[in-house]
DNA sequence: AAAGGTTTTCCAACGGTGTTCGAAAGCTGT
DNA sequence: ACAGCTTTCGAACACCGTTGGAAAACCTTT
C-alpha cells in the first residue's frame, strides 16, 4: 500500500508500543511498513519530527479518552473529580508505551496541537471552578509539569532491578528519615495522593 | 594521566555542558582523556552506567548548592523560603548543562545517594514545618517531580524555533482559554509561582 | 636487574543508527 | 506512447555502543 505520513505515524507508534522509546529507529517502522528506511523521508523530515508527530498523536488520544471519560462522569462530579478524571487519562496513556513520558517531555509542547489542546480542556476546567484568570495558567502548567515528571520517574523505576535487602538496609542508615516516613505504596496510590495534593493548591486559589 | 572512574565522570560532565545529553557519546569522553573509546569499558560497565553516575553526581552538586543557600538565608526564613531555596538551587544545576532534566529523568533516582540525600533534605524541612508523617512523603515526592517535570518542559522548549506571529493567530483562533490567561511569563517567574503554589498546598498540610 | 603476573590501554572489528542522493520505478495526463 | 511528476529503492557515509584479543605499562618477587 502507498506510504503516508498518518501510515508512518501508525507504524511508529506500533513499533514504539513494543520496543519502547529508546529502541525504536528509523529502520523498524520502515519494515513494518514492508519499505525501506530511506523512503520514509520522503514524507517526514527527520527521526525528530517523526516523533514529535507521534507526541502529538499521544496527546491527542489522552484527549479523547479524556473526553469519554469526563462524560462517564456522575452528574454531582466536583471539580476535583474531573481534574483528576483528566490526569489520570493521561496517564493512562503516556504508560501505554514504555518510555511514552519521555516522548511527551522531550517534544516541544508548544507546536503540538494535541497538547494545547489538553492544556485548553485543563484550563477551561479550572477556570469553570472559579480560579481567577491570573492564577489559572500558573495551575494548570504545575498540573502538567508534575503529570509528566511522575509518569518519567514511574517509567524510568521500572526499568531497573528491585533494591534488595542488603542495600535497603544500608540506605535506611543513610537516610533515616527517607523510608520511615515513605510507606511502600503501589504508583497507582501515589498518584492519587499527588492529585489530590495538587487539587488542595488549586482550592486555595478559589477562596482567595 | 591515569584513567580513573572519577575522571571519566568529570569528562563526562564537561562534554555534557558542552554538546548536551542528546549527543554525548563515549567517544567525545574518551578523545577528552585523550584515550580510545573501548578503555573506558574497563572502568565503566556501560554508557547507561556513566549516565547514572553523572546524574548522581548533578544531584550532589545540588545538595551542595542547595546547602549554601540554605545557610546564607536570613534568620527570619520561613519554611516556604527553605522549599524555595531547595527547588531554585536544583533547577539551577539542572539548567547549566542542555539536556541536564533529561539525565535526572532518564535514570532512576532509587540508587543514586545524591538525589536521595535531596530527597532527604527535603523530607526533614517539611517535617520542621509541621507536615504530619504520612504526607510527608507525597509531599516530596510531589514536589521533586514537578520539579524535573518543568525543568523538562523549559529545556526542550529552549531548542526549538520561536512561534512566528502567523502561527500565534491561529493558535489563538483555536485555543482561546490558553492564550489570553496565560500571560507571556519568563520561566524564572513561572517557576517562583510554581513553587509558591505548591507551598499552598503543604499549608494545608500543615493546618490539618 | 631479570622474570613473572596483574592491571590497564590499545586497536580493529561488528552490528546498528540517522540521513543523503542519484537512479530507478510507478503513476498521470495528453 | 510519450513526457513529467511523484514516490520508492539501494547503496553509501559517518557515527554510535560495545567486545575481545594483543600489546603495553606497572608492580612485586626473586
Amino acid at each position: 500500500m502507498k506510504l503516508t505520513k498518518e501510515r508512518i505515524i501508525d507504524a511508529g507508534m506500533a513499533t514504539f508500543a513494543e520496543v519502547g522509546y529508546h529502541a525504536l529507529s528509523m529502520r523498524q517502522v520502515a519494515e513494518r511498513l514492508g519499505a525501506h528506511a530511506g523512503s520514509l523521508y520522503y514524507h517526514v523530515r527527520s527521526k525528530d519530527e517523526l516523533l514529535a508527530l507521534m507526541a502529538d498523536r499521544v496527546c491527542r488520544q489522552a484527549h479523547d479518552d479524556g473526553s469519554a471519560a469526563l462524560a462517564a462522569l456522575p452528574p454531582g462530579a466536583t471539580w476535583q473529580d474531573r481534574i483528576e478524571a483528566q490526569a489520570t487519562t493521561l496517564r493512562q496513556a503516556l504508560l501505554q508505551h514504555p518510555g511514552g513520558a519521555l516522548l511527551l517531555a522531550d517534544s516541544p509542547r508548544m507546536l503540538s496541537t494535541g497538547g494545547l489542546s489538553l492544556m485548553e480542556r485543563l484550563l477551561h476546567t479550572l477556570r469553570d471552578a472559579g480560579v481567577p484568570a491570573e492564577h489559572a495558567g500558573t495551575a494548570a502548567d504545575t498540573l502538567l509539569s508534575h503529570l509528566t515528571g511522575f509518569v518519567l520517574q514511574e517509567q524510568s523505576e521500572a526499568r531497573t532491578a528491585p533494591v534488595t535487602e542488603e542495600v535497603y538496609a544500608d540506605l535506611h542508615a543513610r537516610f533515616p528519615l527517607l523510608l520511615t516516613e515513605m510507606p511502600r505504596l503501589d504508583q497507582d496510590e501515589k498518584f492519587r495522593r499527588s492529585v489530590h495534593l495538587l487539587c488542595r493548591a488549586v482550592a486555595t486559589l478559589i477562596e482567595g
